[in-house]
RNA sequence: GGUGCCUUAGCUCAGUCGGUAGAGCAAAGGACUGAAAAUCCUUGUGUCCCUGGUUCGAUUCCUGGAGGCACCA
């Protein structure tokens, strides 16, 4: 019988981290986190990492796995993930995903497409010299000729997205358009994806209130650590870039908390959208434990 | 107490030489296959403080009132 994956995700700060320790230790089993920085070992308070204590009593996987002068990306999350999950389920009949990071999520469930290339930094700064040098548009011009039907369907305006299709164009000598497949990789484990919502007044002041406690807990000296790194793709991170503001004079402290809180409420929104539009969620509140300890061995046993 | 200014979207404010109104921020919704806590897109009906007057028509002009701010006593 095959092994079995769940993954536990929702927006930041519904409550995965402790629903989850409690699955895990049902279980007797170990988690892997799918949190695009909780990886870094450097940002502690304001990823609002599992606690040390937490820790102890379940394994936790990819935190504070790599530092923030890594390049680290959902290809390489989803290679090594894999790797990890093959030496689990030597041991364990399930394993827990966990983390709020849907793209990550999507590499390990769904794997991408086999001849597409990955990000190539030579490339990147080129075009991001190009960018700076010459705007937008240049960029969309090359695009157009490298890739006429892509063109049409790309949000023009998405400076990233236009980086990676004029990418992937120069490395493949390939349209984007053809390589794009969308197909589903079999992974050799079933996937139970369940996801955890609250009500968003609730979702909100959860939100608020654990920025307050970050604060307390000294997120002000954690940022001002990182300073020097701030311009690492690790360091465009909520909680972050508002803090490197006020220290750049360009807001007061509470100007910069409150953005944090705005920031966060944001970023739970995107987390709702992205998760809502796969249909294969299954929904809970975070409060549901023996719920869902019906529903995931419900589907264990078929 | 007197004089002047202000009162318009959740907030800060613009505007209508009288034909029922618009920006920024916030908010809501969405996109997103190797940078994803990134990046990007869409969405503005609100007793224009209240009252009476002038007018075909008032949020806009005038009278009175309420609240706020400033200055003078």
């Amino acid at each position: 019988m095959k092994p079995t994956l769940v993954v536990i995700t929702g927006p930041t700060a519904v409550g995965k981290t402790s629903l989850c320790v409690e699955l895990a230790q049902h279980y007797n089993t170990e988690i892997i986190s799918a949190d695009s920085r909780q990886f870094f070992k450097e940002l502690t308070i304001g990823t609002a990492k599992p606690t040390q204590c937490e820790m102890q009593h379940v394994t936790h996987y990819f935190i504070n796995s790599h530092s923030i002068t890594q390049n680290y990306n959902a290809t390489n999350f989803e290679q090594d993930v894999l790797k990890l999950l093959k030496t689990l389920f030597q041991t364990h009949k399930i394993v827990i995903m966990t983390g709020g990071s849907g793209l990550y999520i999507d590499a390990v469930c769904n794997g991408f497409d086999e001849n597409i290339p990955e990000g190539n930094e030579k490339i990147r700064t080129e075009l991001e010299q190009l960018y700076n040098k010459y705007g937008i548009e240049l960029l969309q011009e090359k695009l157009k000729q490298l890739d006429p039907e892509f063109y049409q369907e790309i949000d023009l305006n998405n400076i990233k997205r236009l980086y990676r299709a004029i990418e992937v164009c120069i490395l493949s000598s390939n349209s984007y358009k053809e390589l794009r497949q969308g197909i589903k990789k079999s992974r050799p484990f079933n996937i139970i994806k369940i996801a955890l919502n609250r009500d968003k007044e609730e979702l909100y002041s959860r939100i608020n209130q654990r920025v307050d406690v970050m604060m307390e807990n000294g997120l002000l000296e954690e940022v001002k650590q990182v300073n020097e790194y701030r311009n690492h793709n690790a360091l465009k991170t909520v909680g972050y870039t508002e803090l490197f503001d006020h220290f750049d004079g360009k807001c007061s402290l509470s100007e910069a908390i409150e953005k944090i809180k705005v920031n966060s409420r944001r970023y739970a929104k995107k987390q709702i959208a992205w998760f809502n539009k796969s249909n294969d969620y299954k929904w809970f509140h975070p409060n549901q434990t023996n719920k869902i300890i019906n529903y995931i061995n419900s589907i264990i046993i078929l």
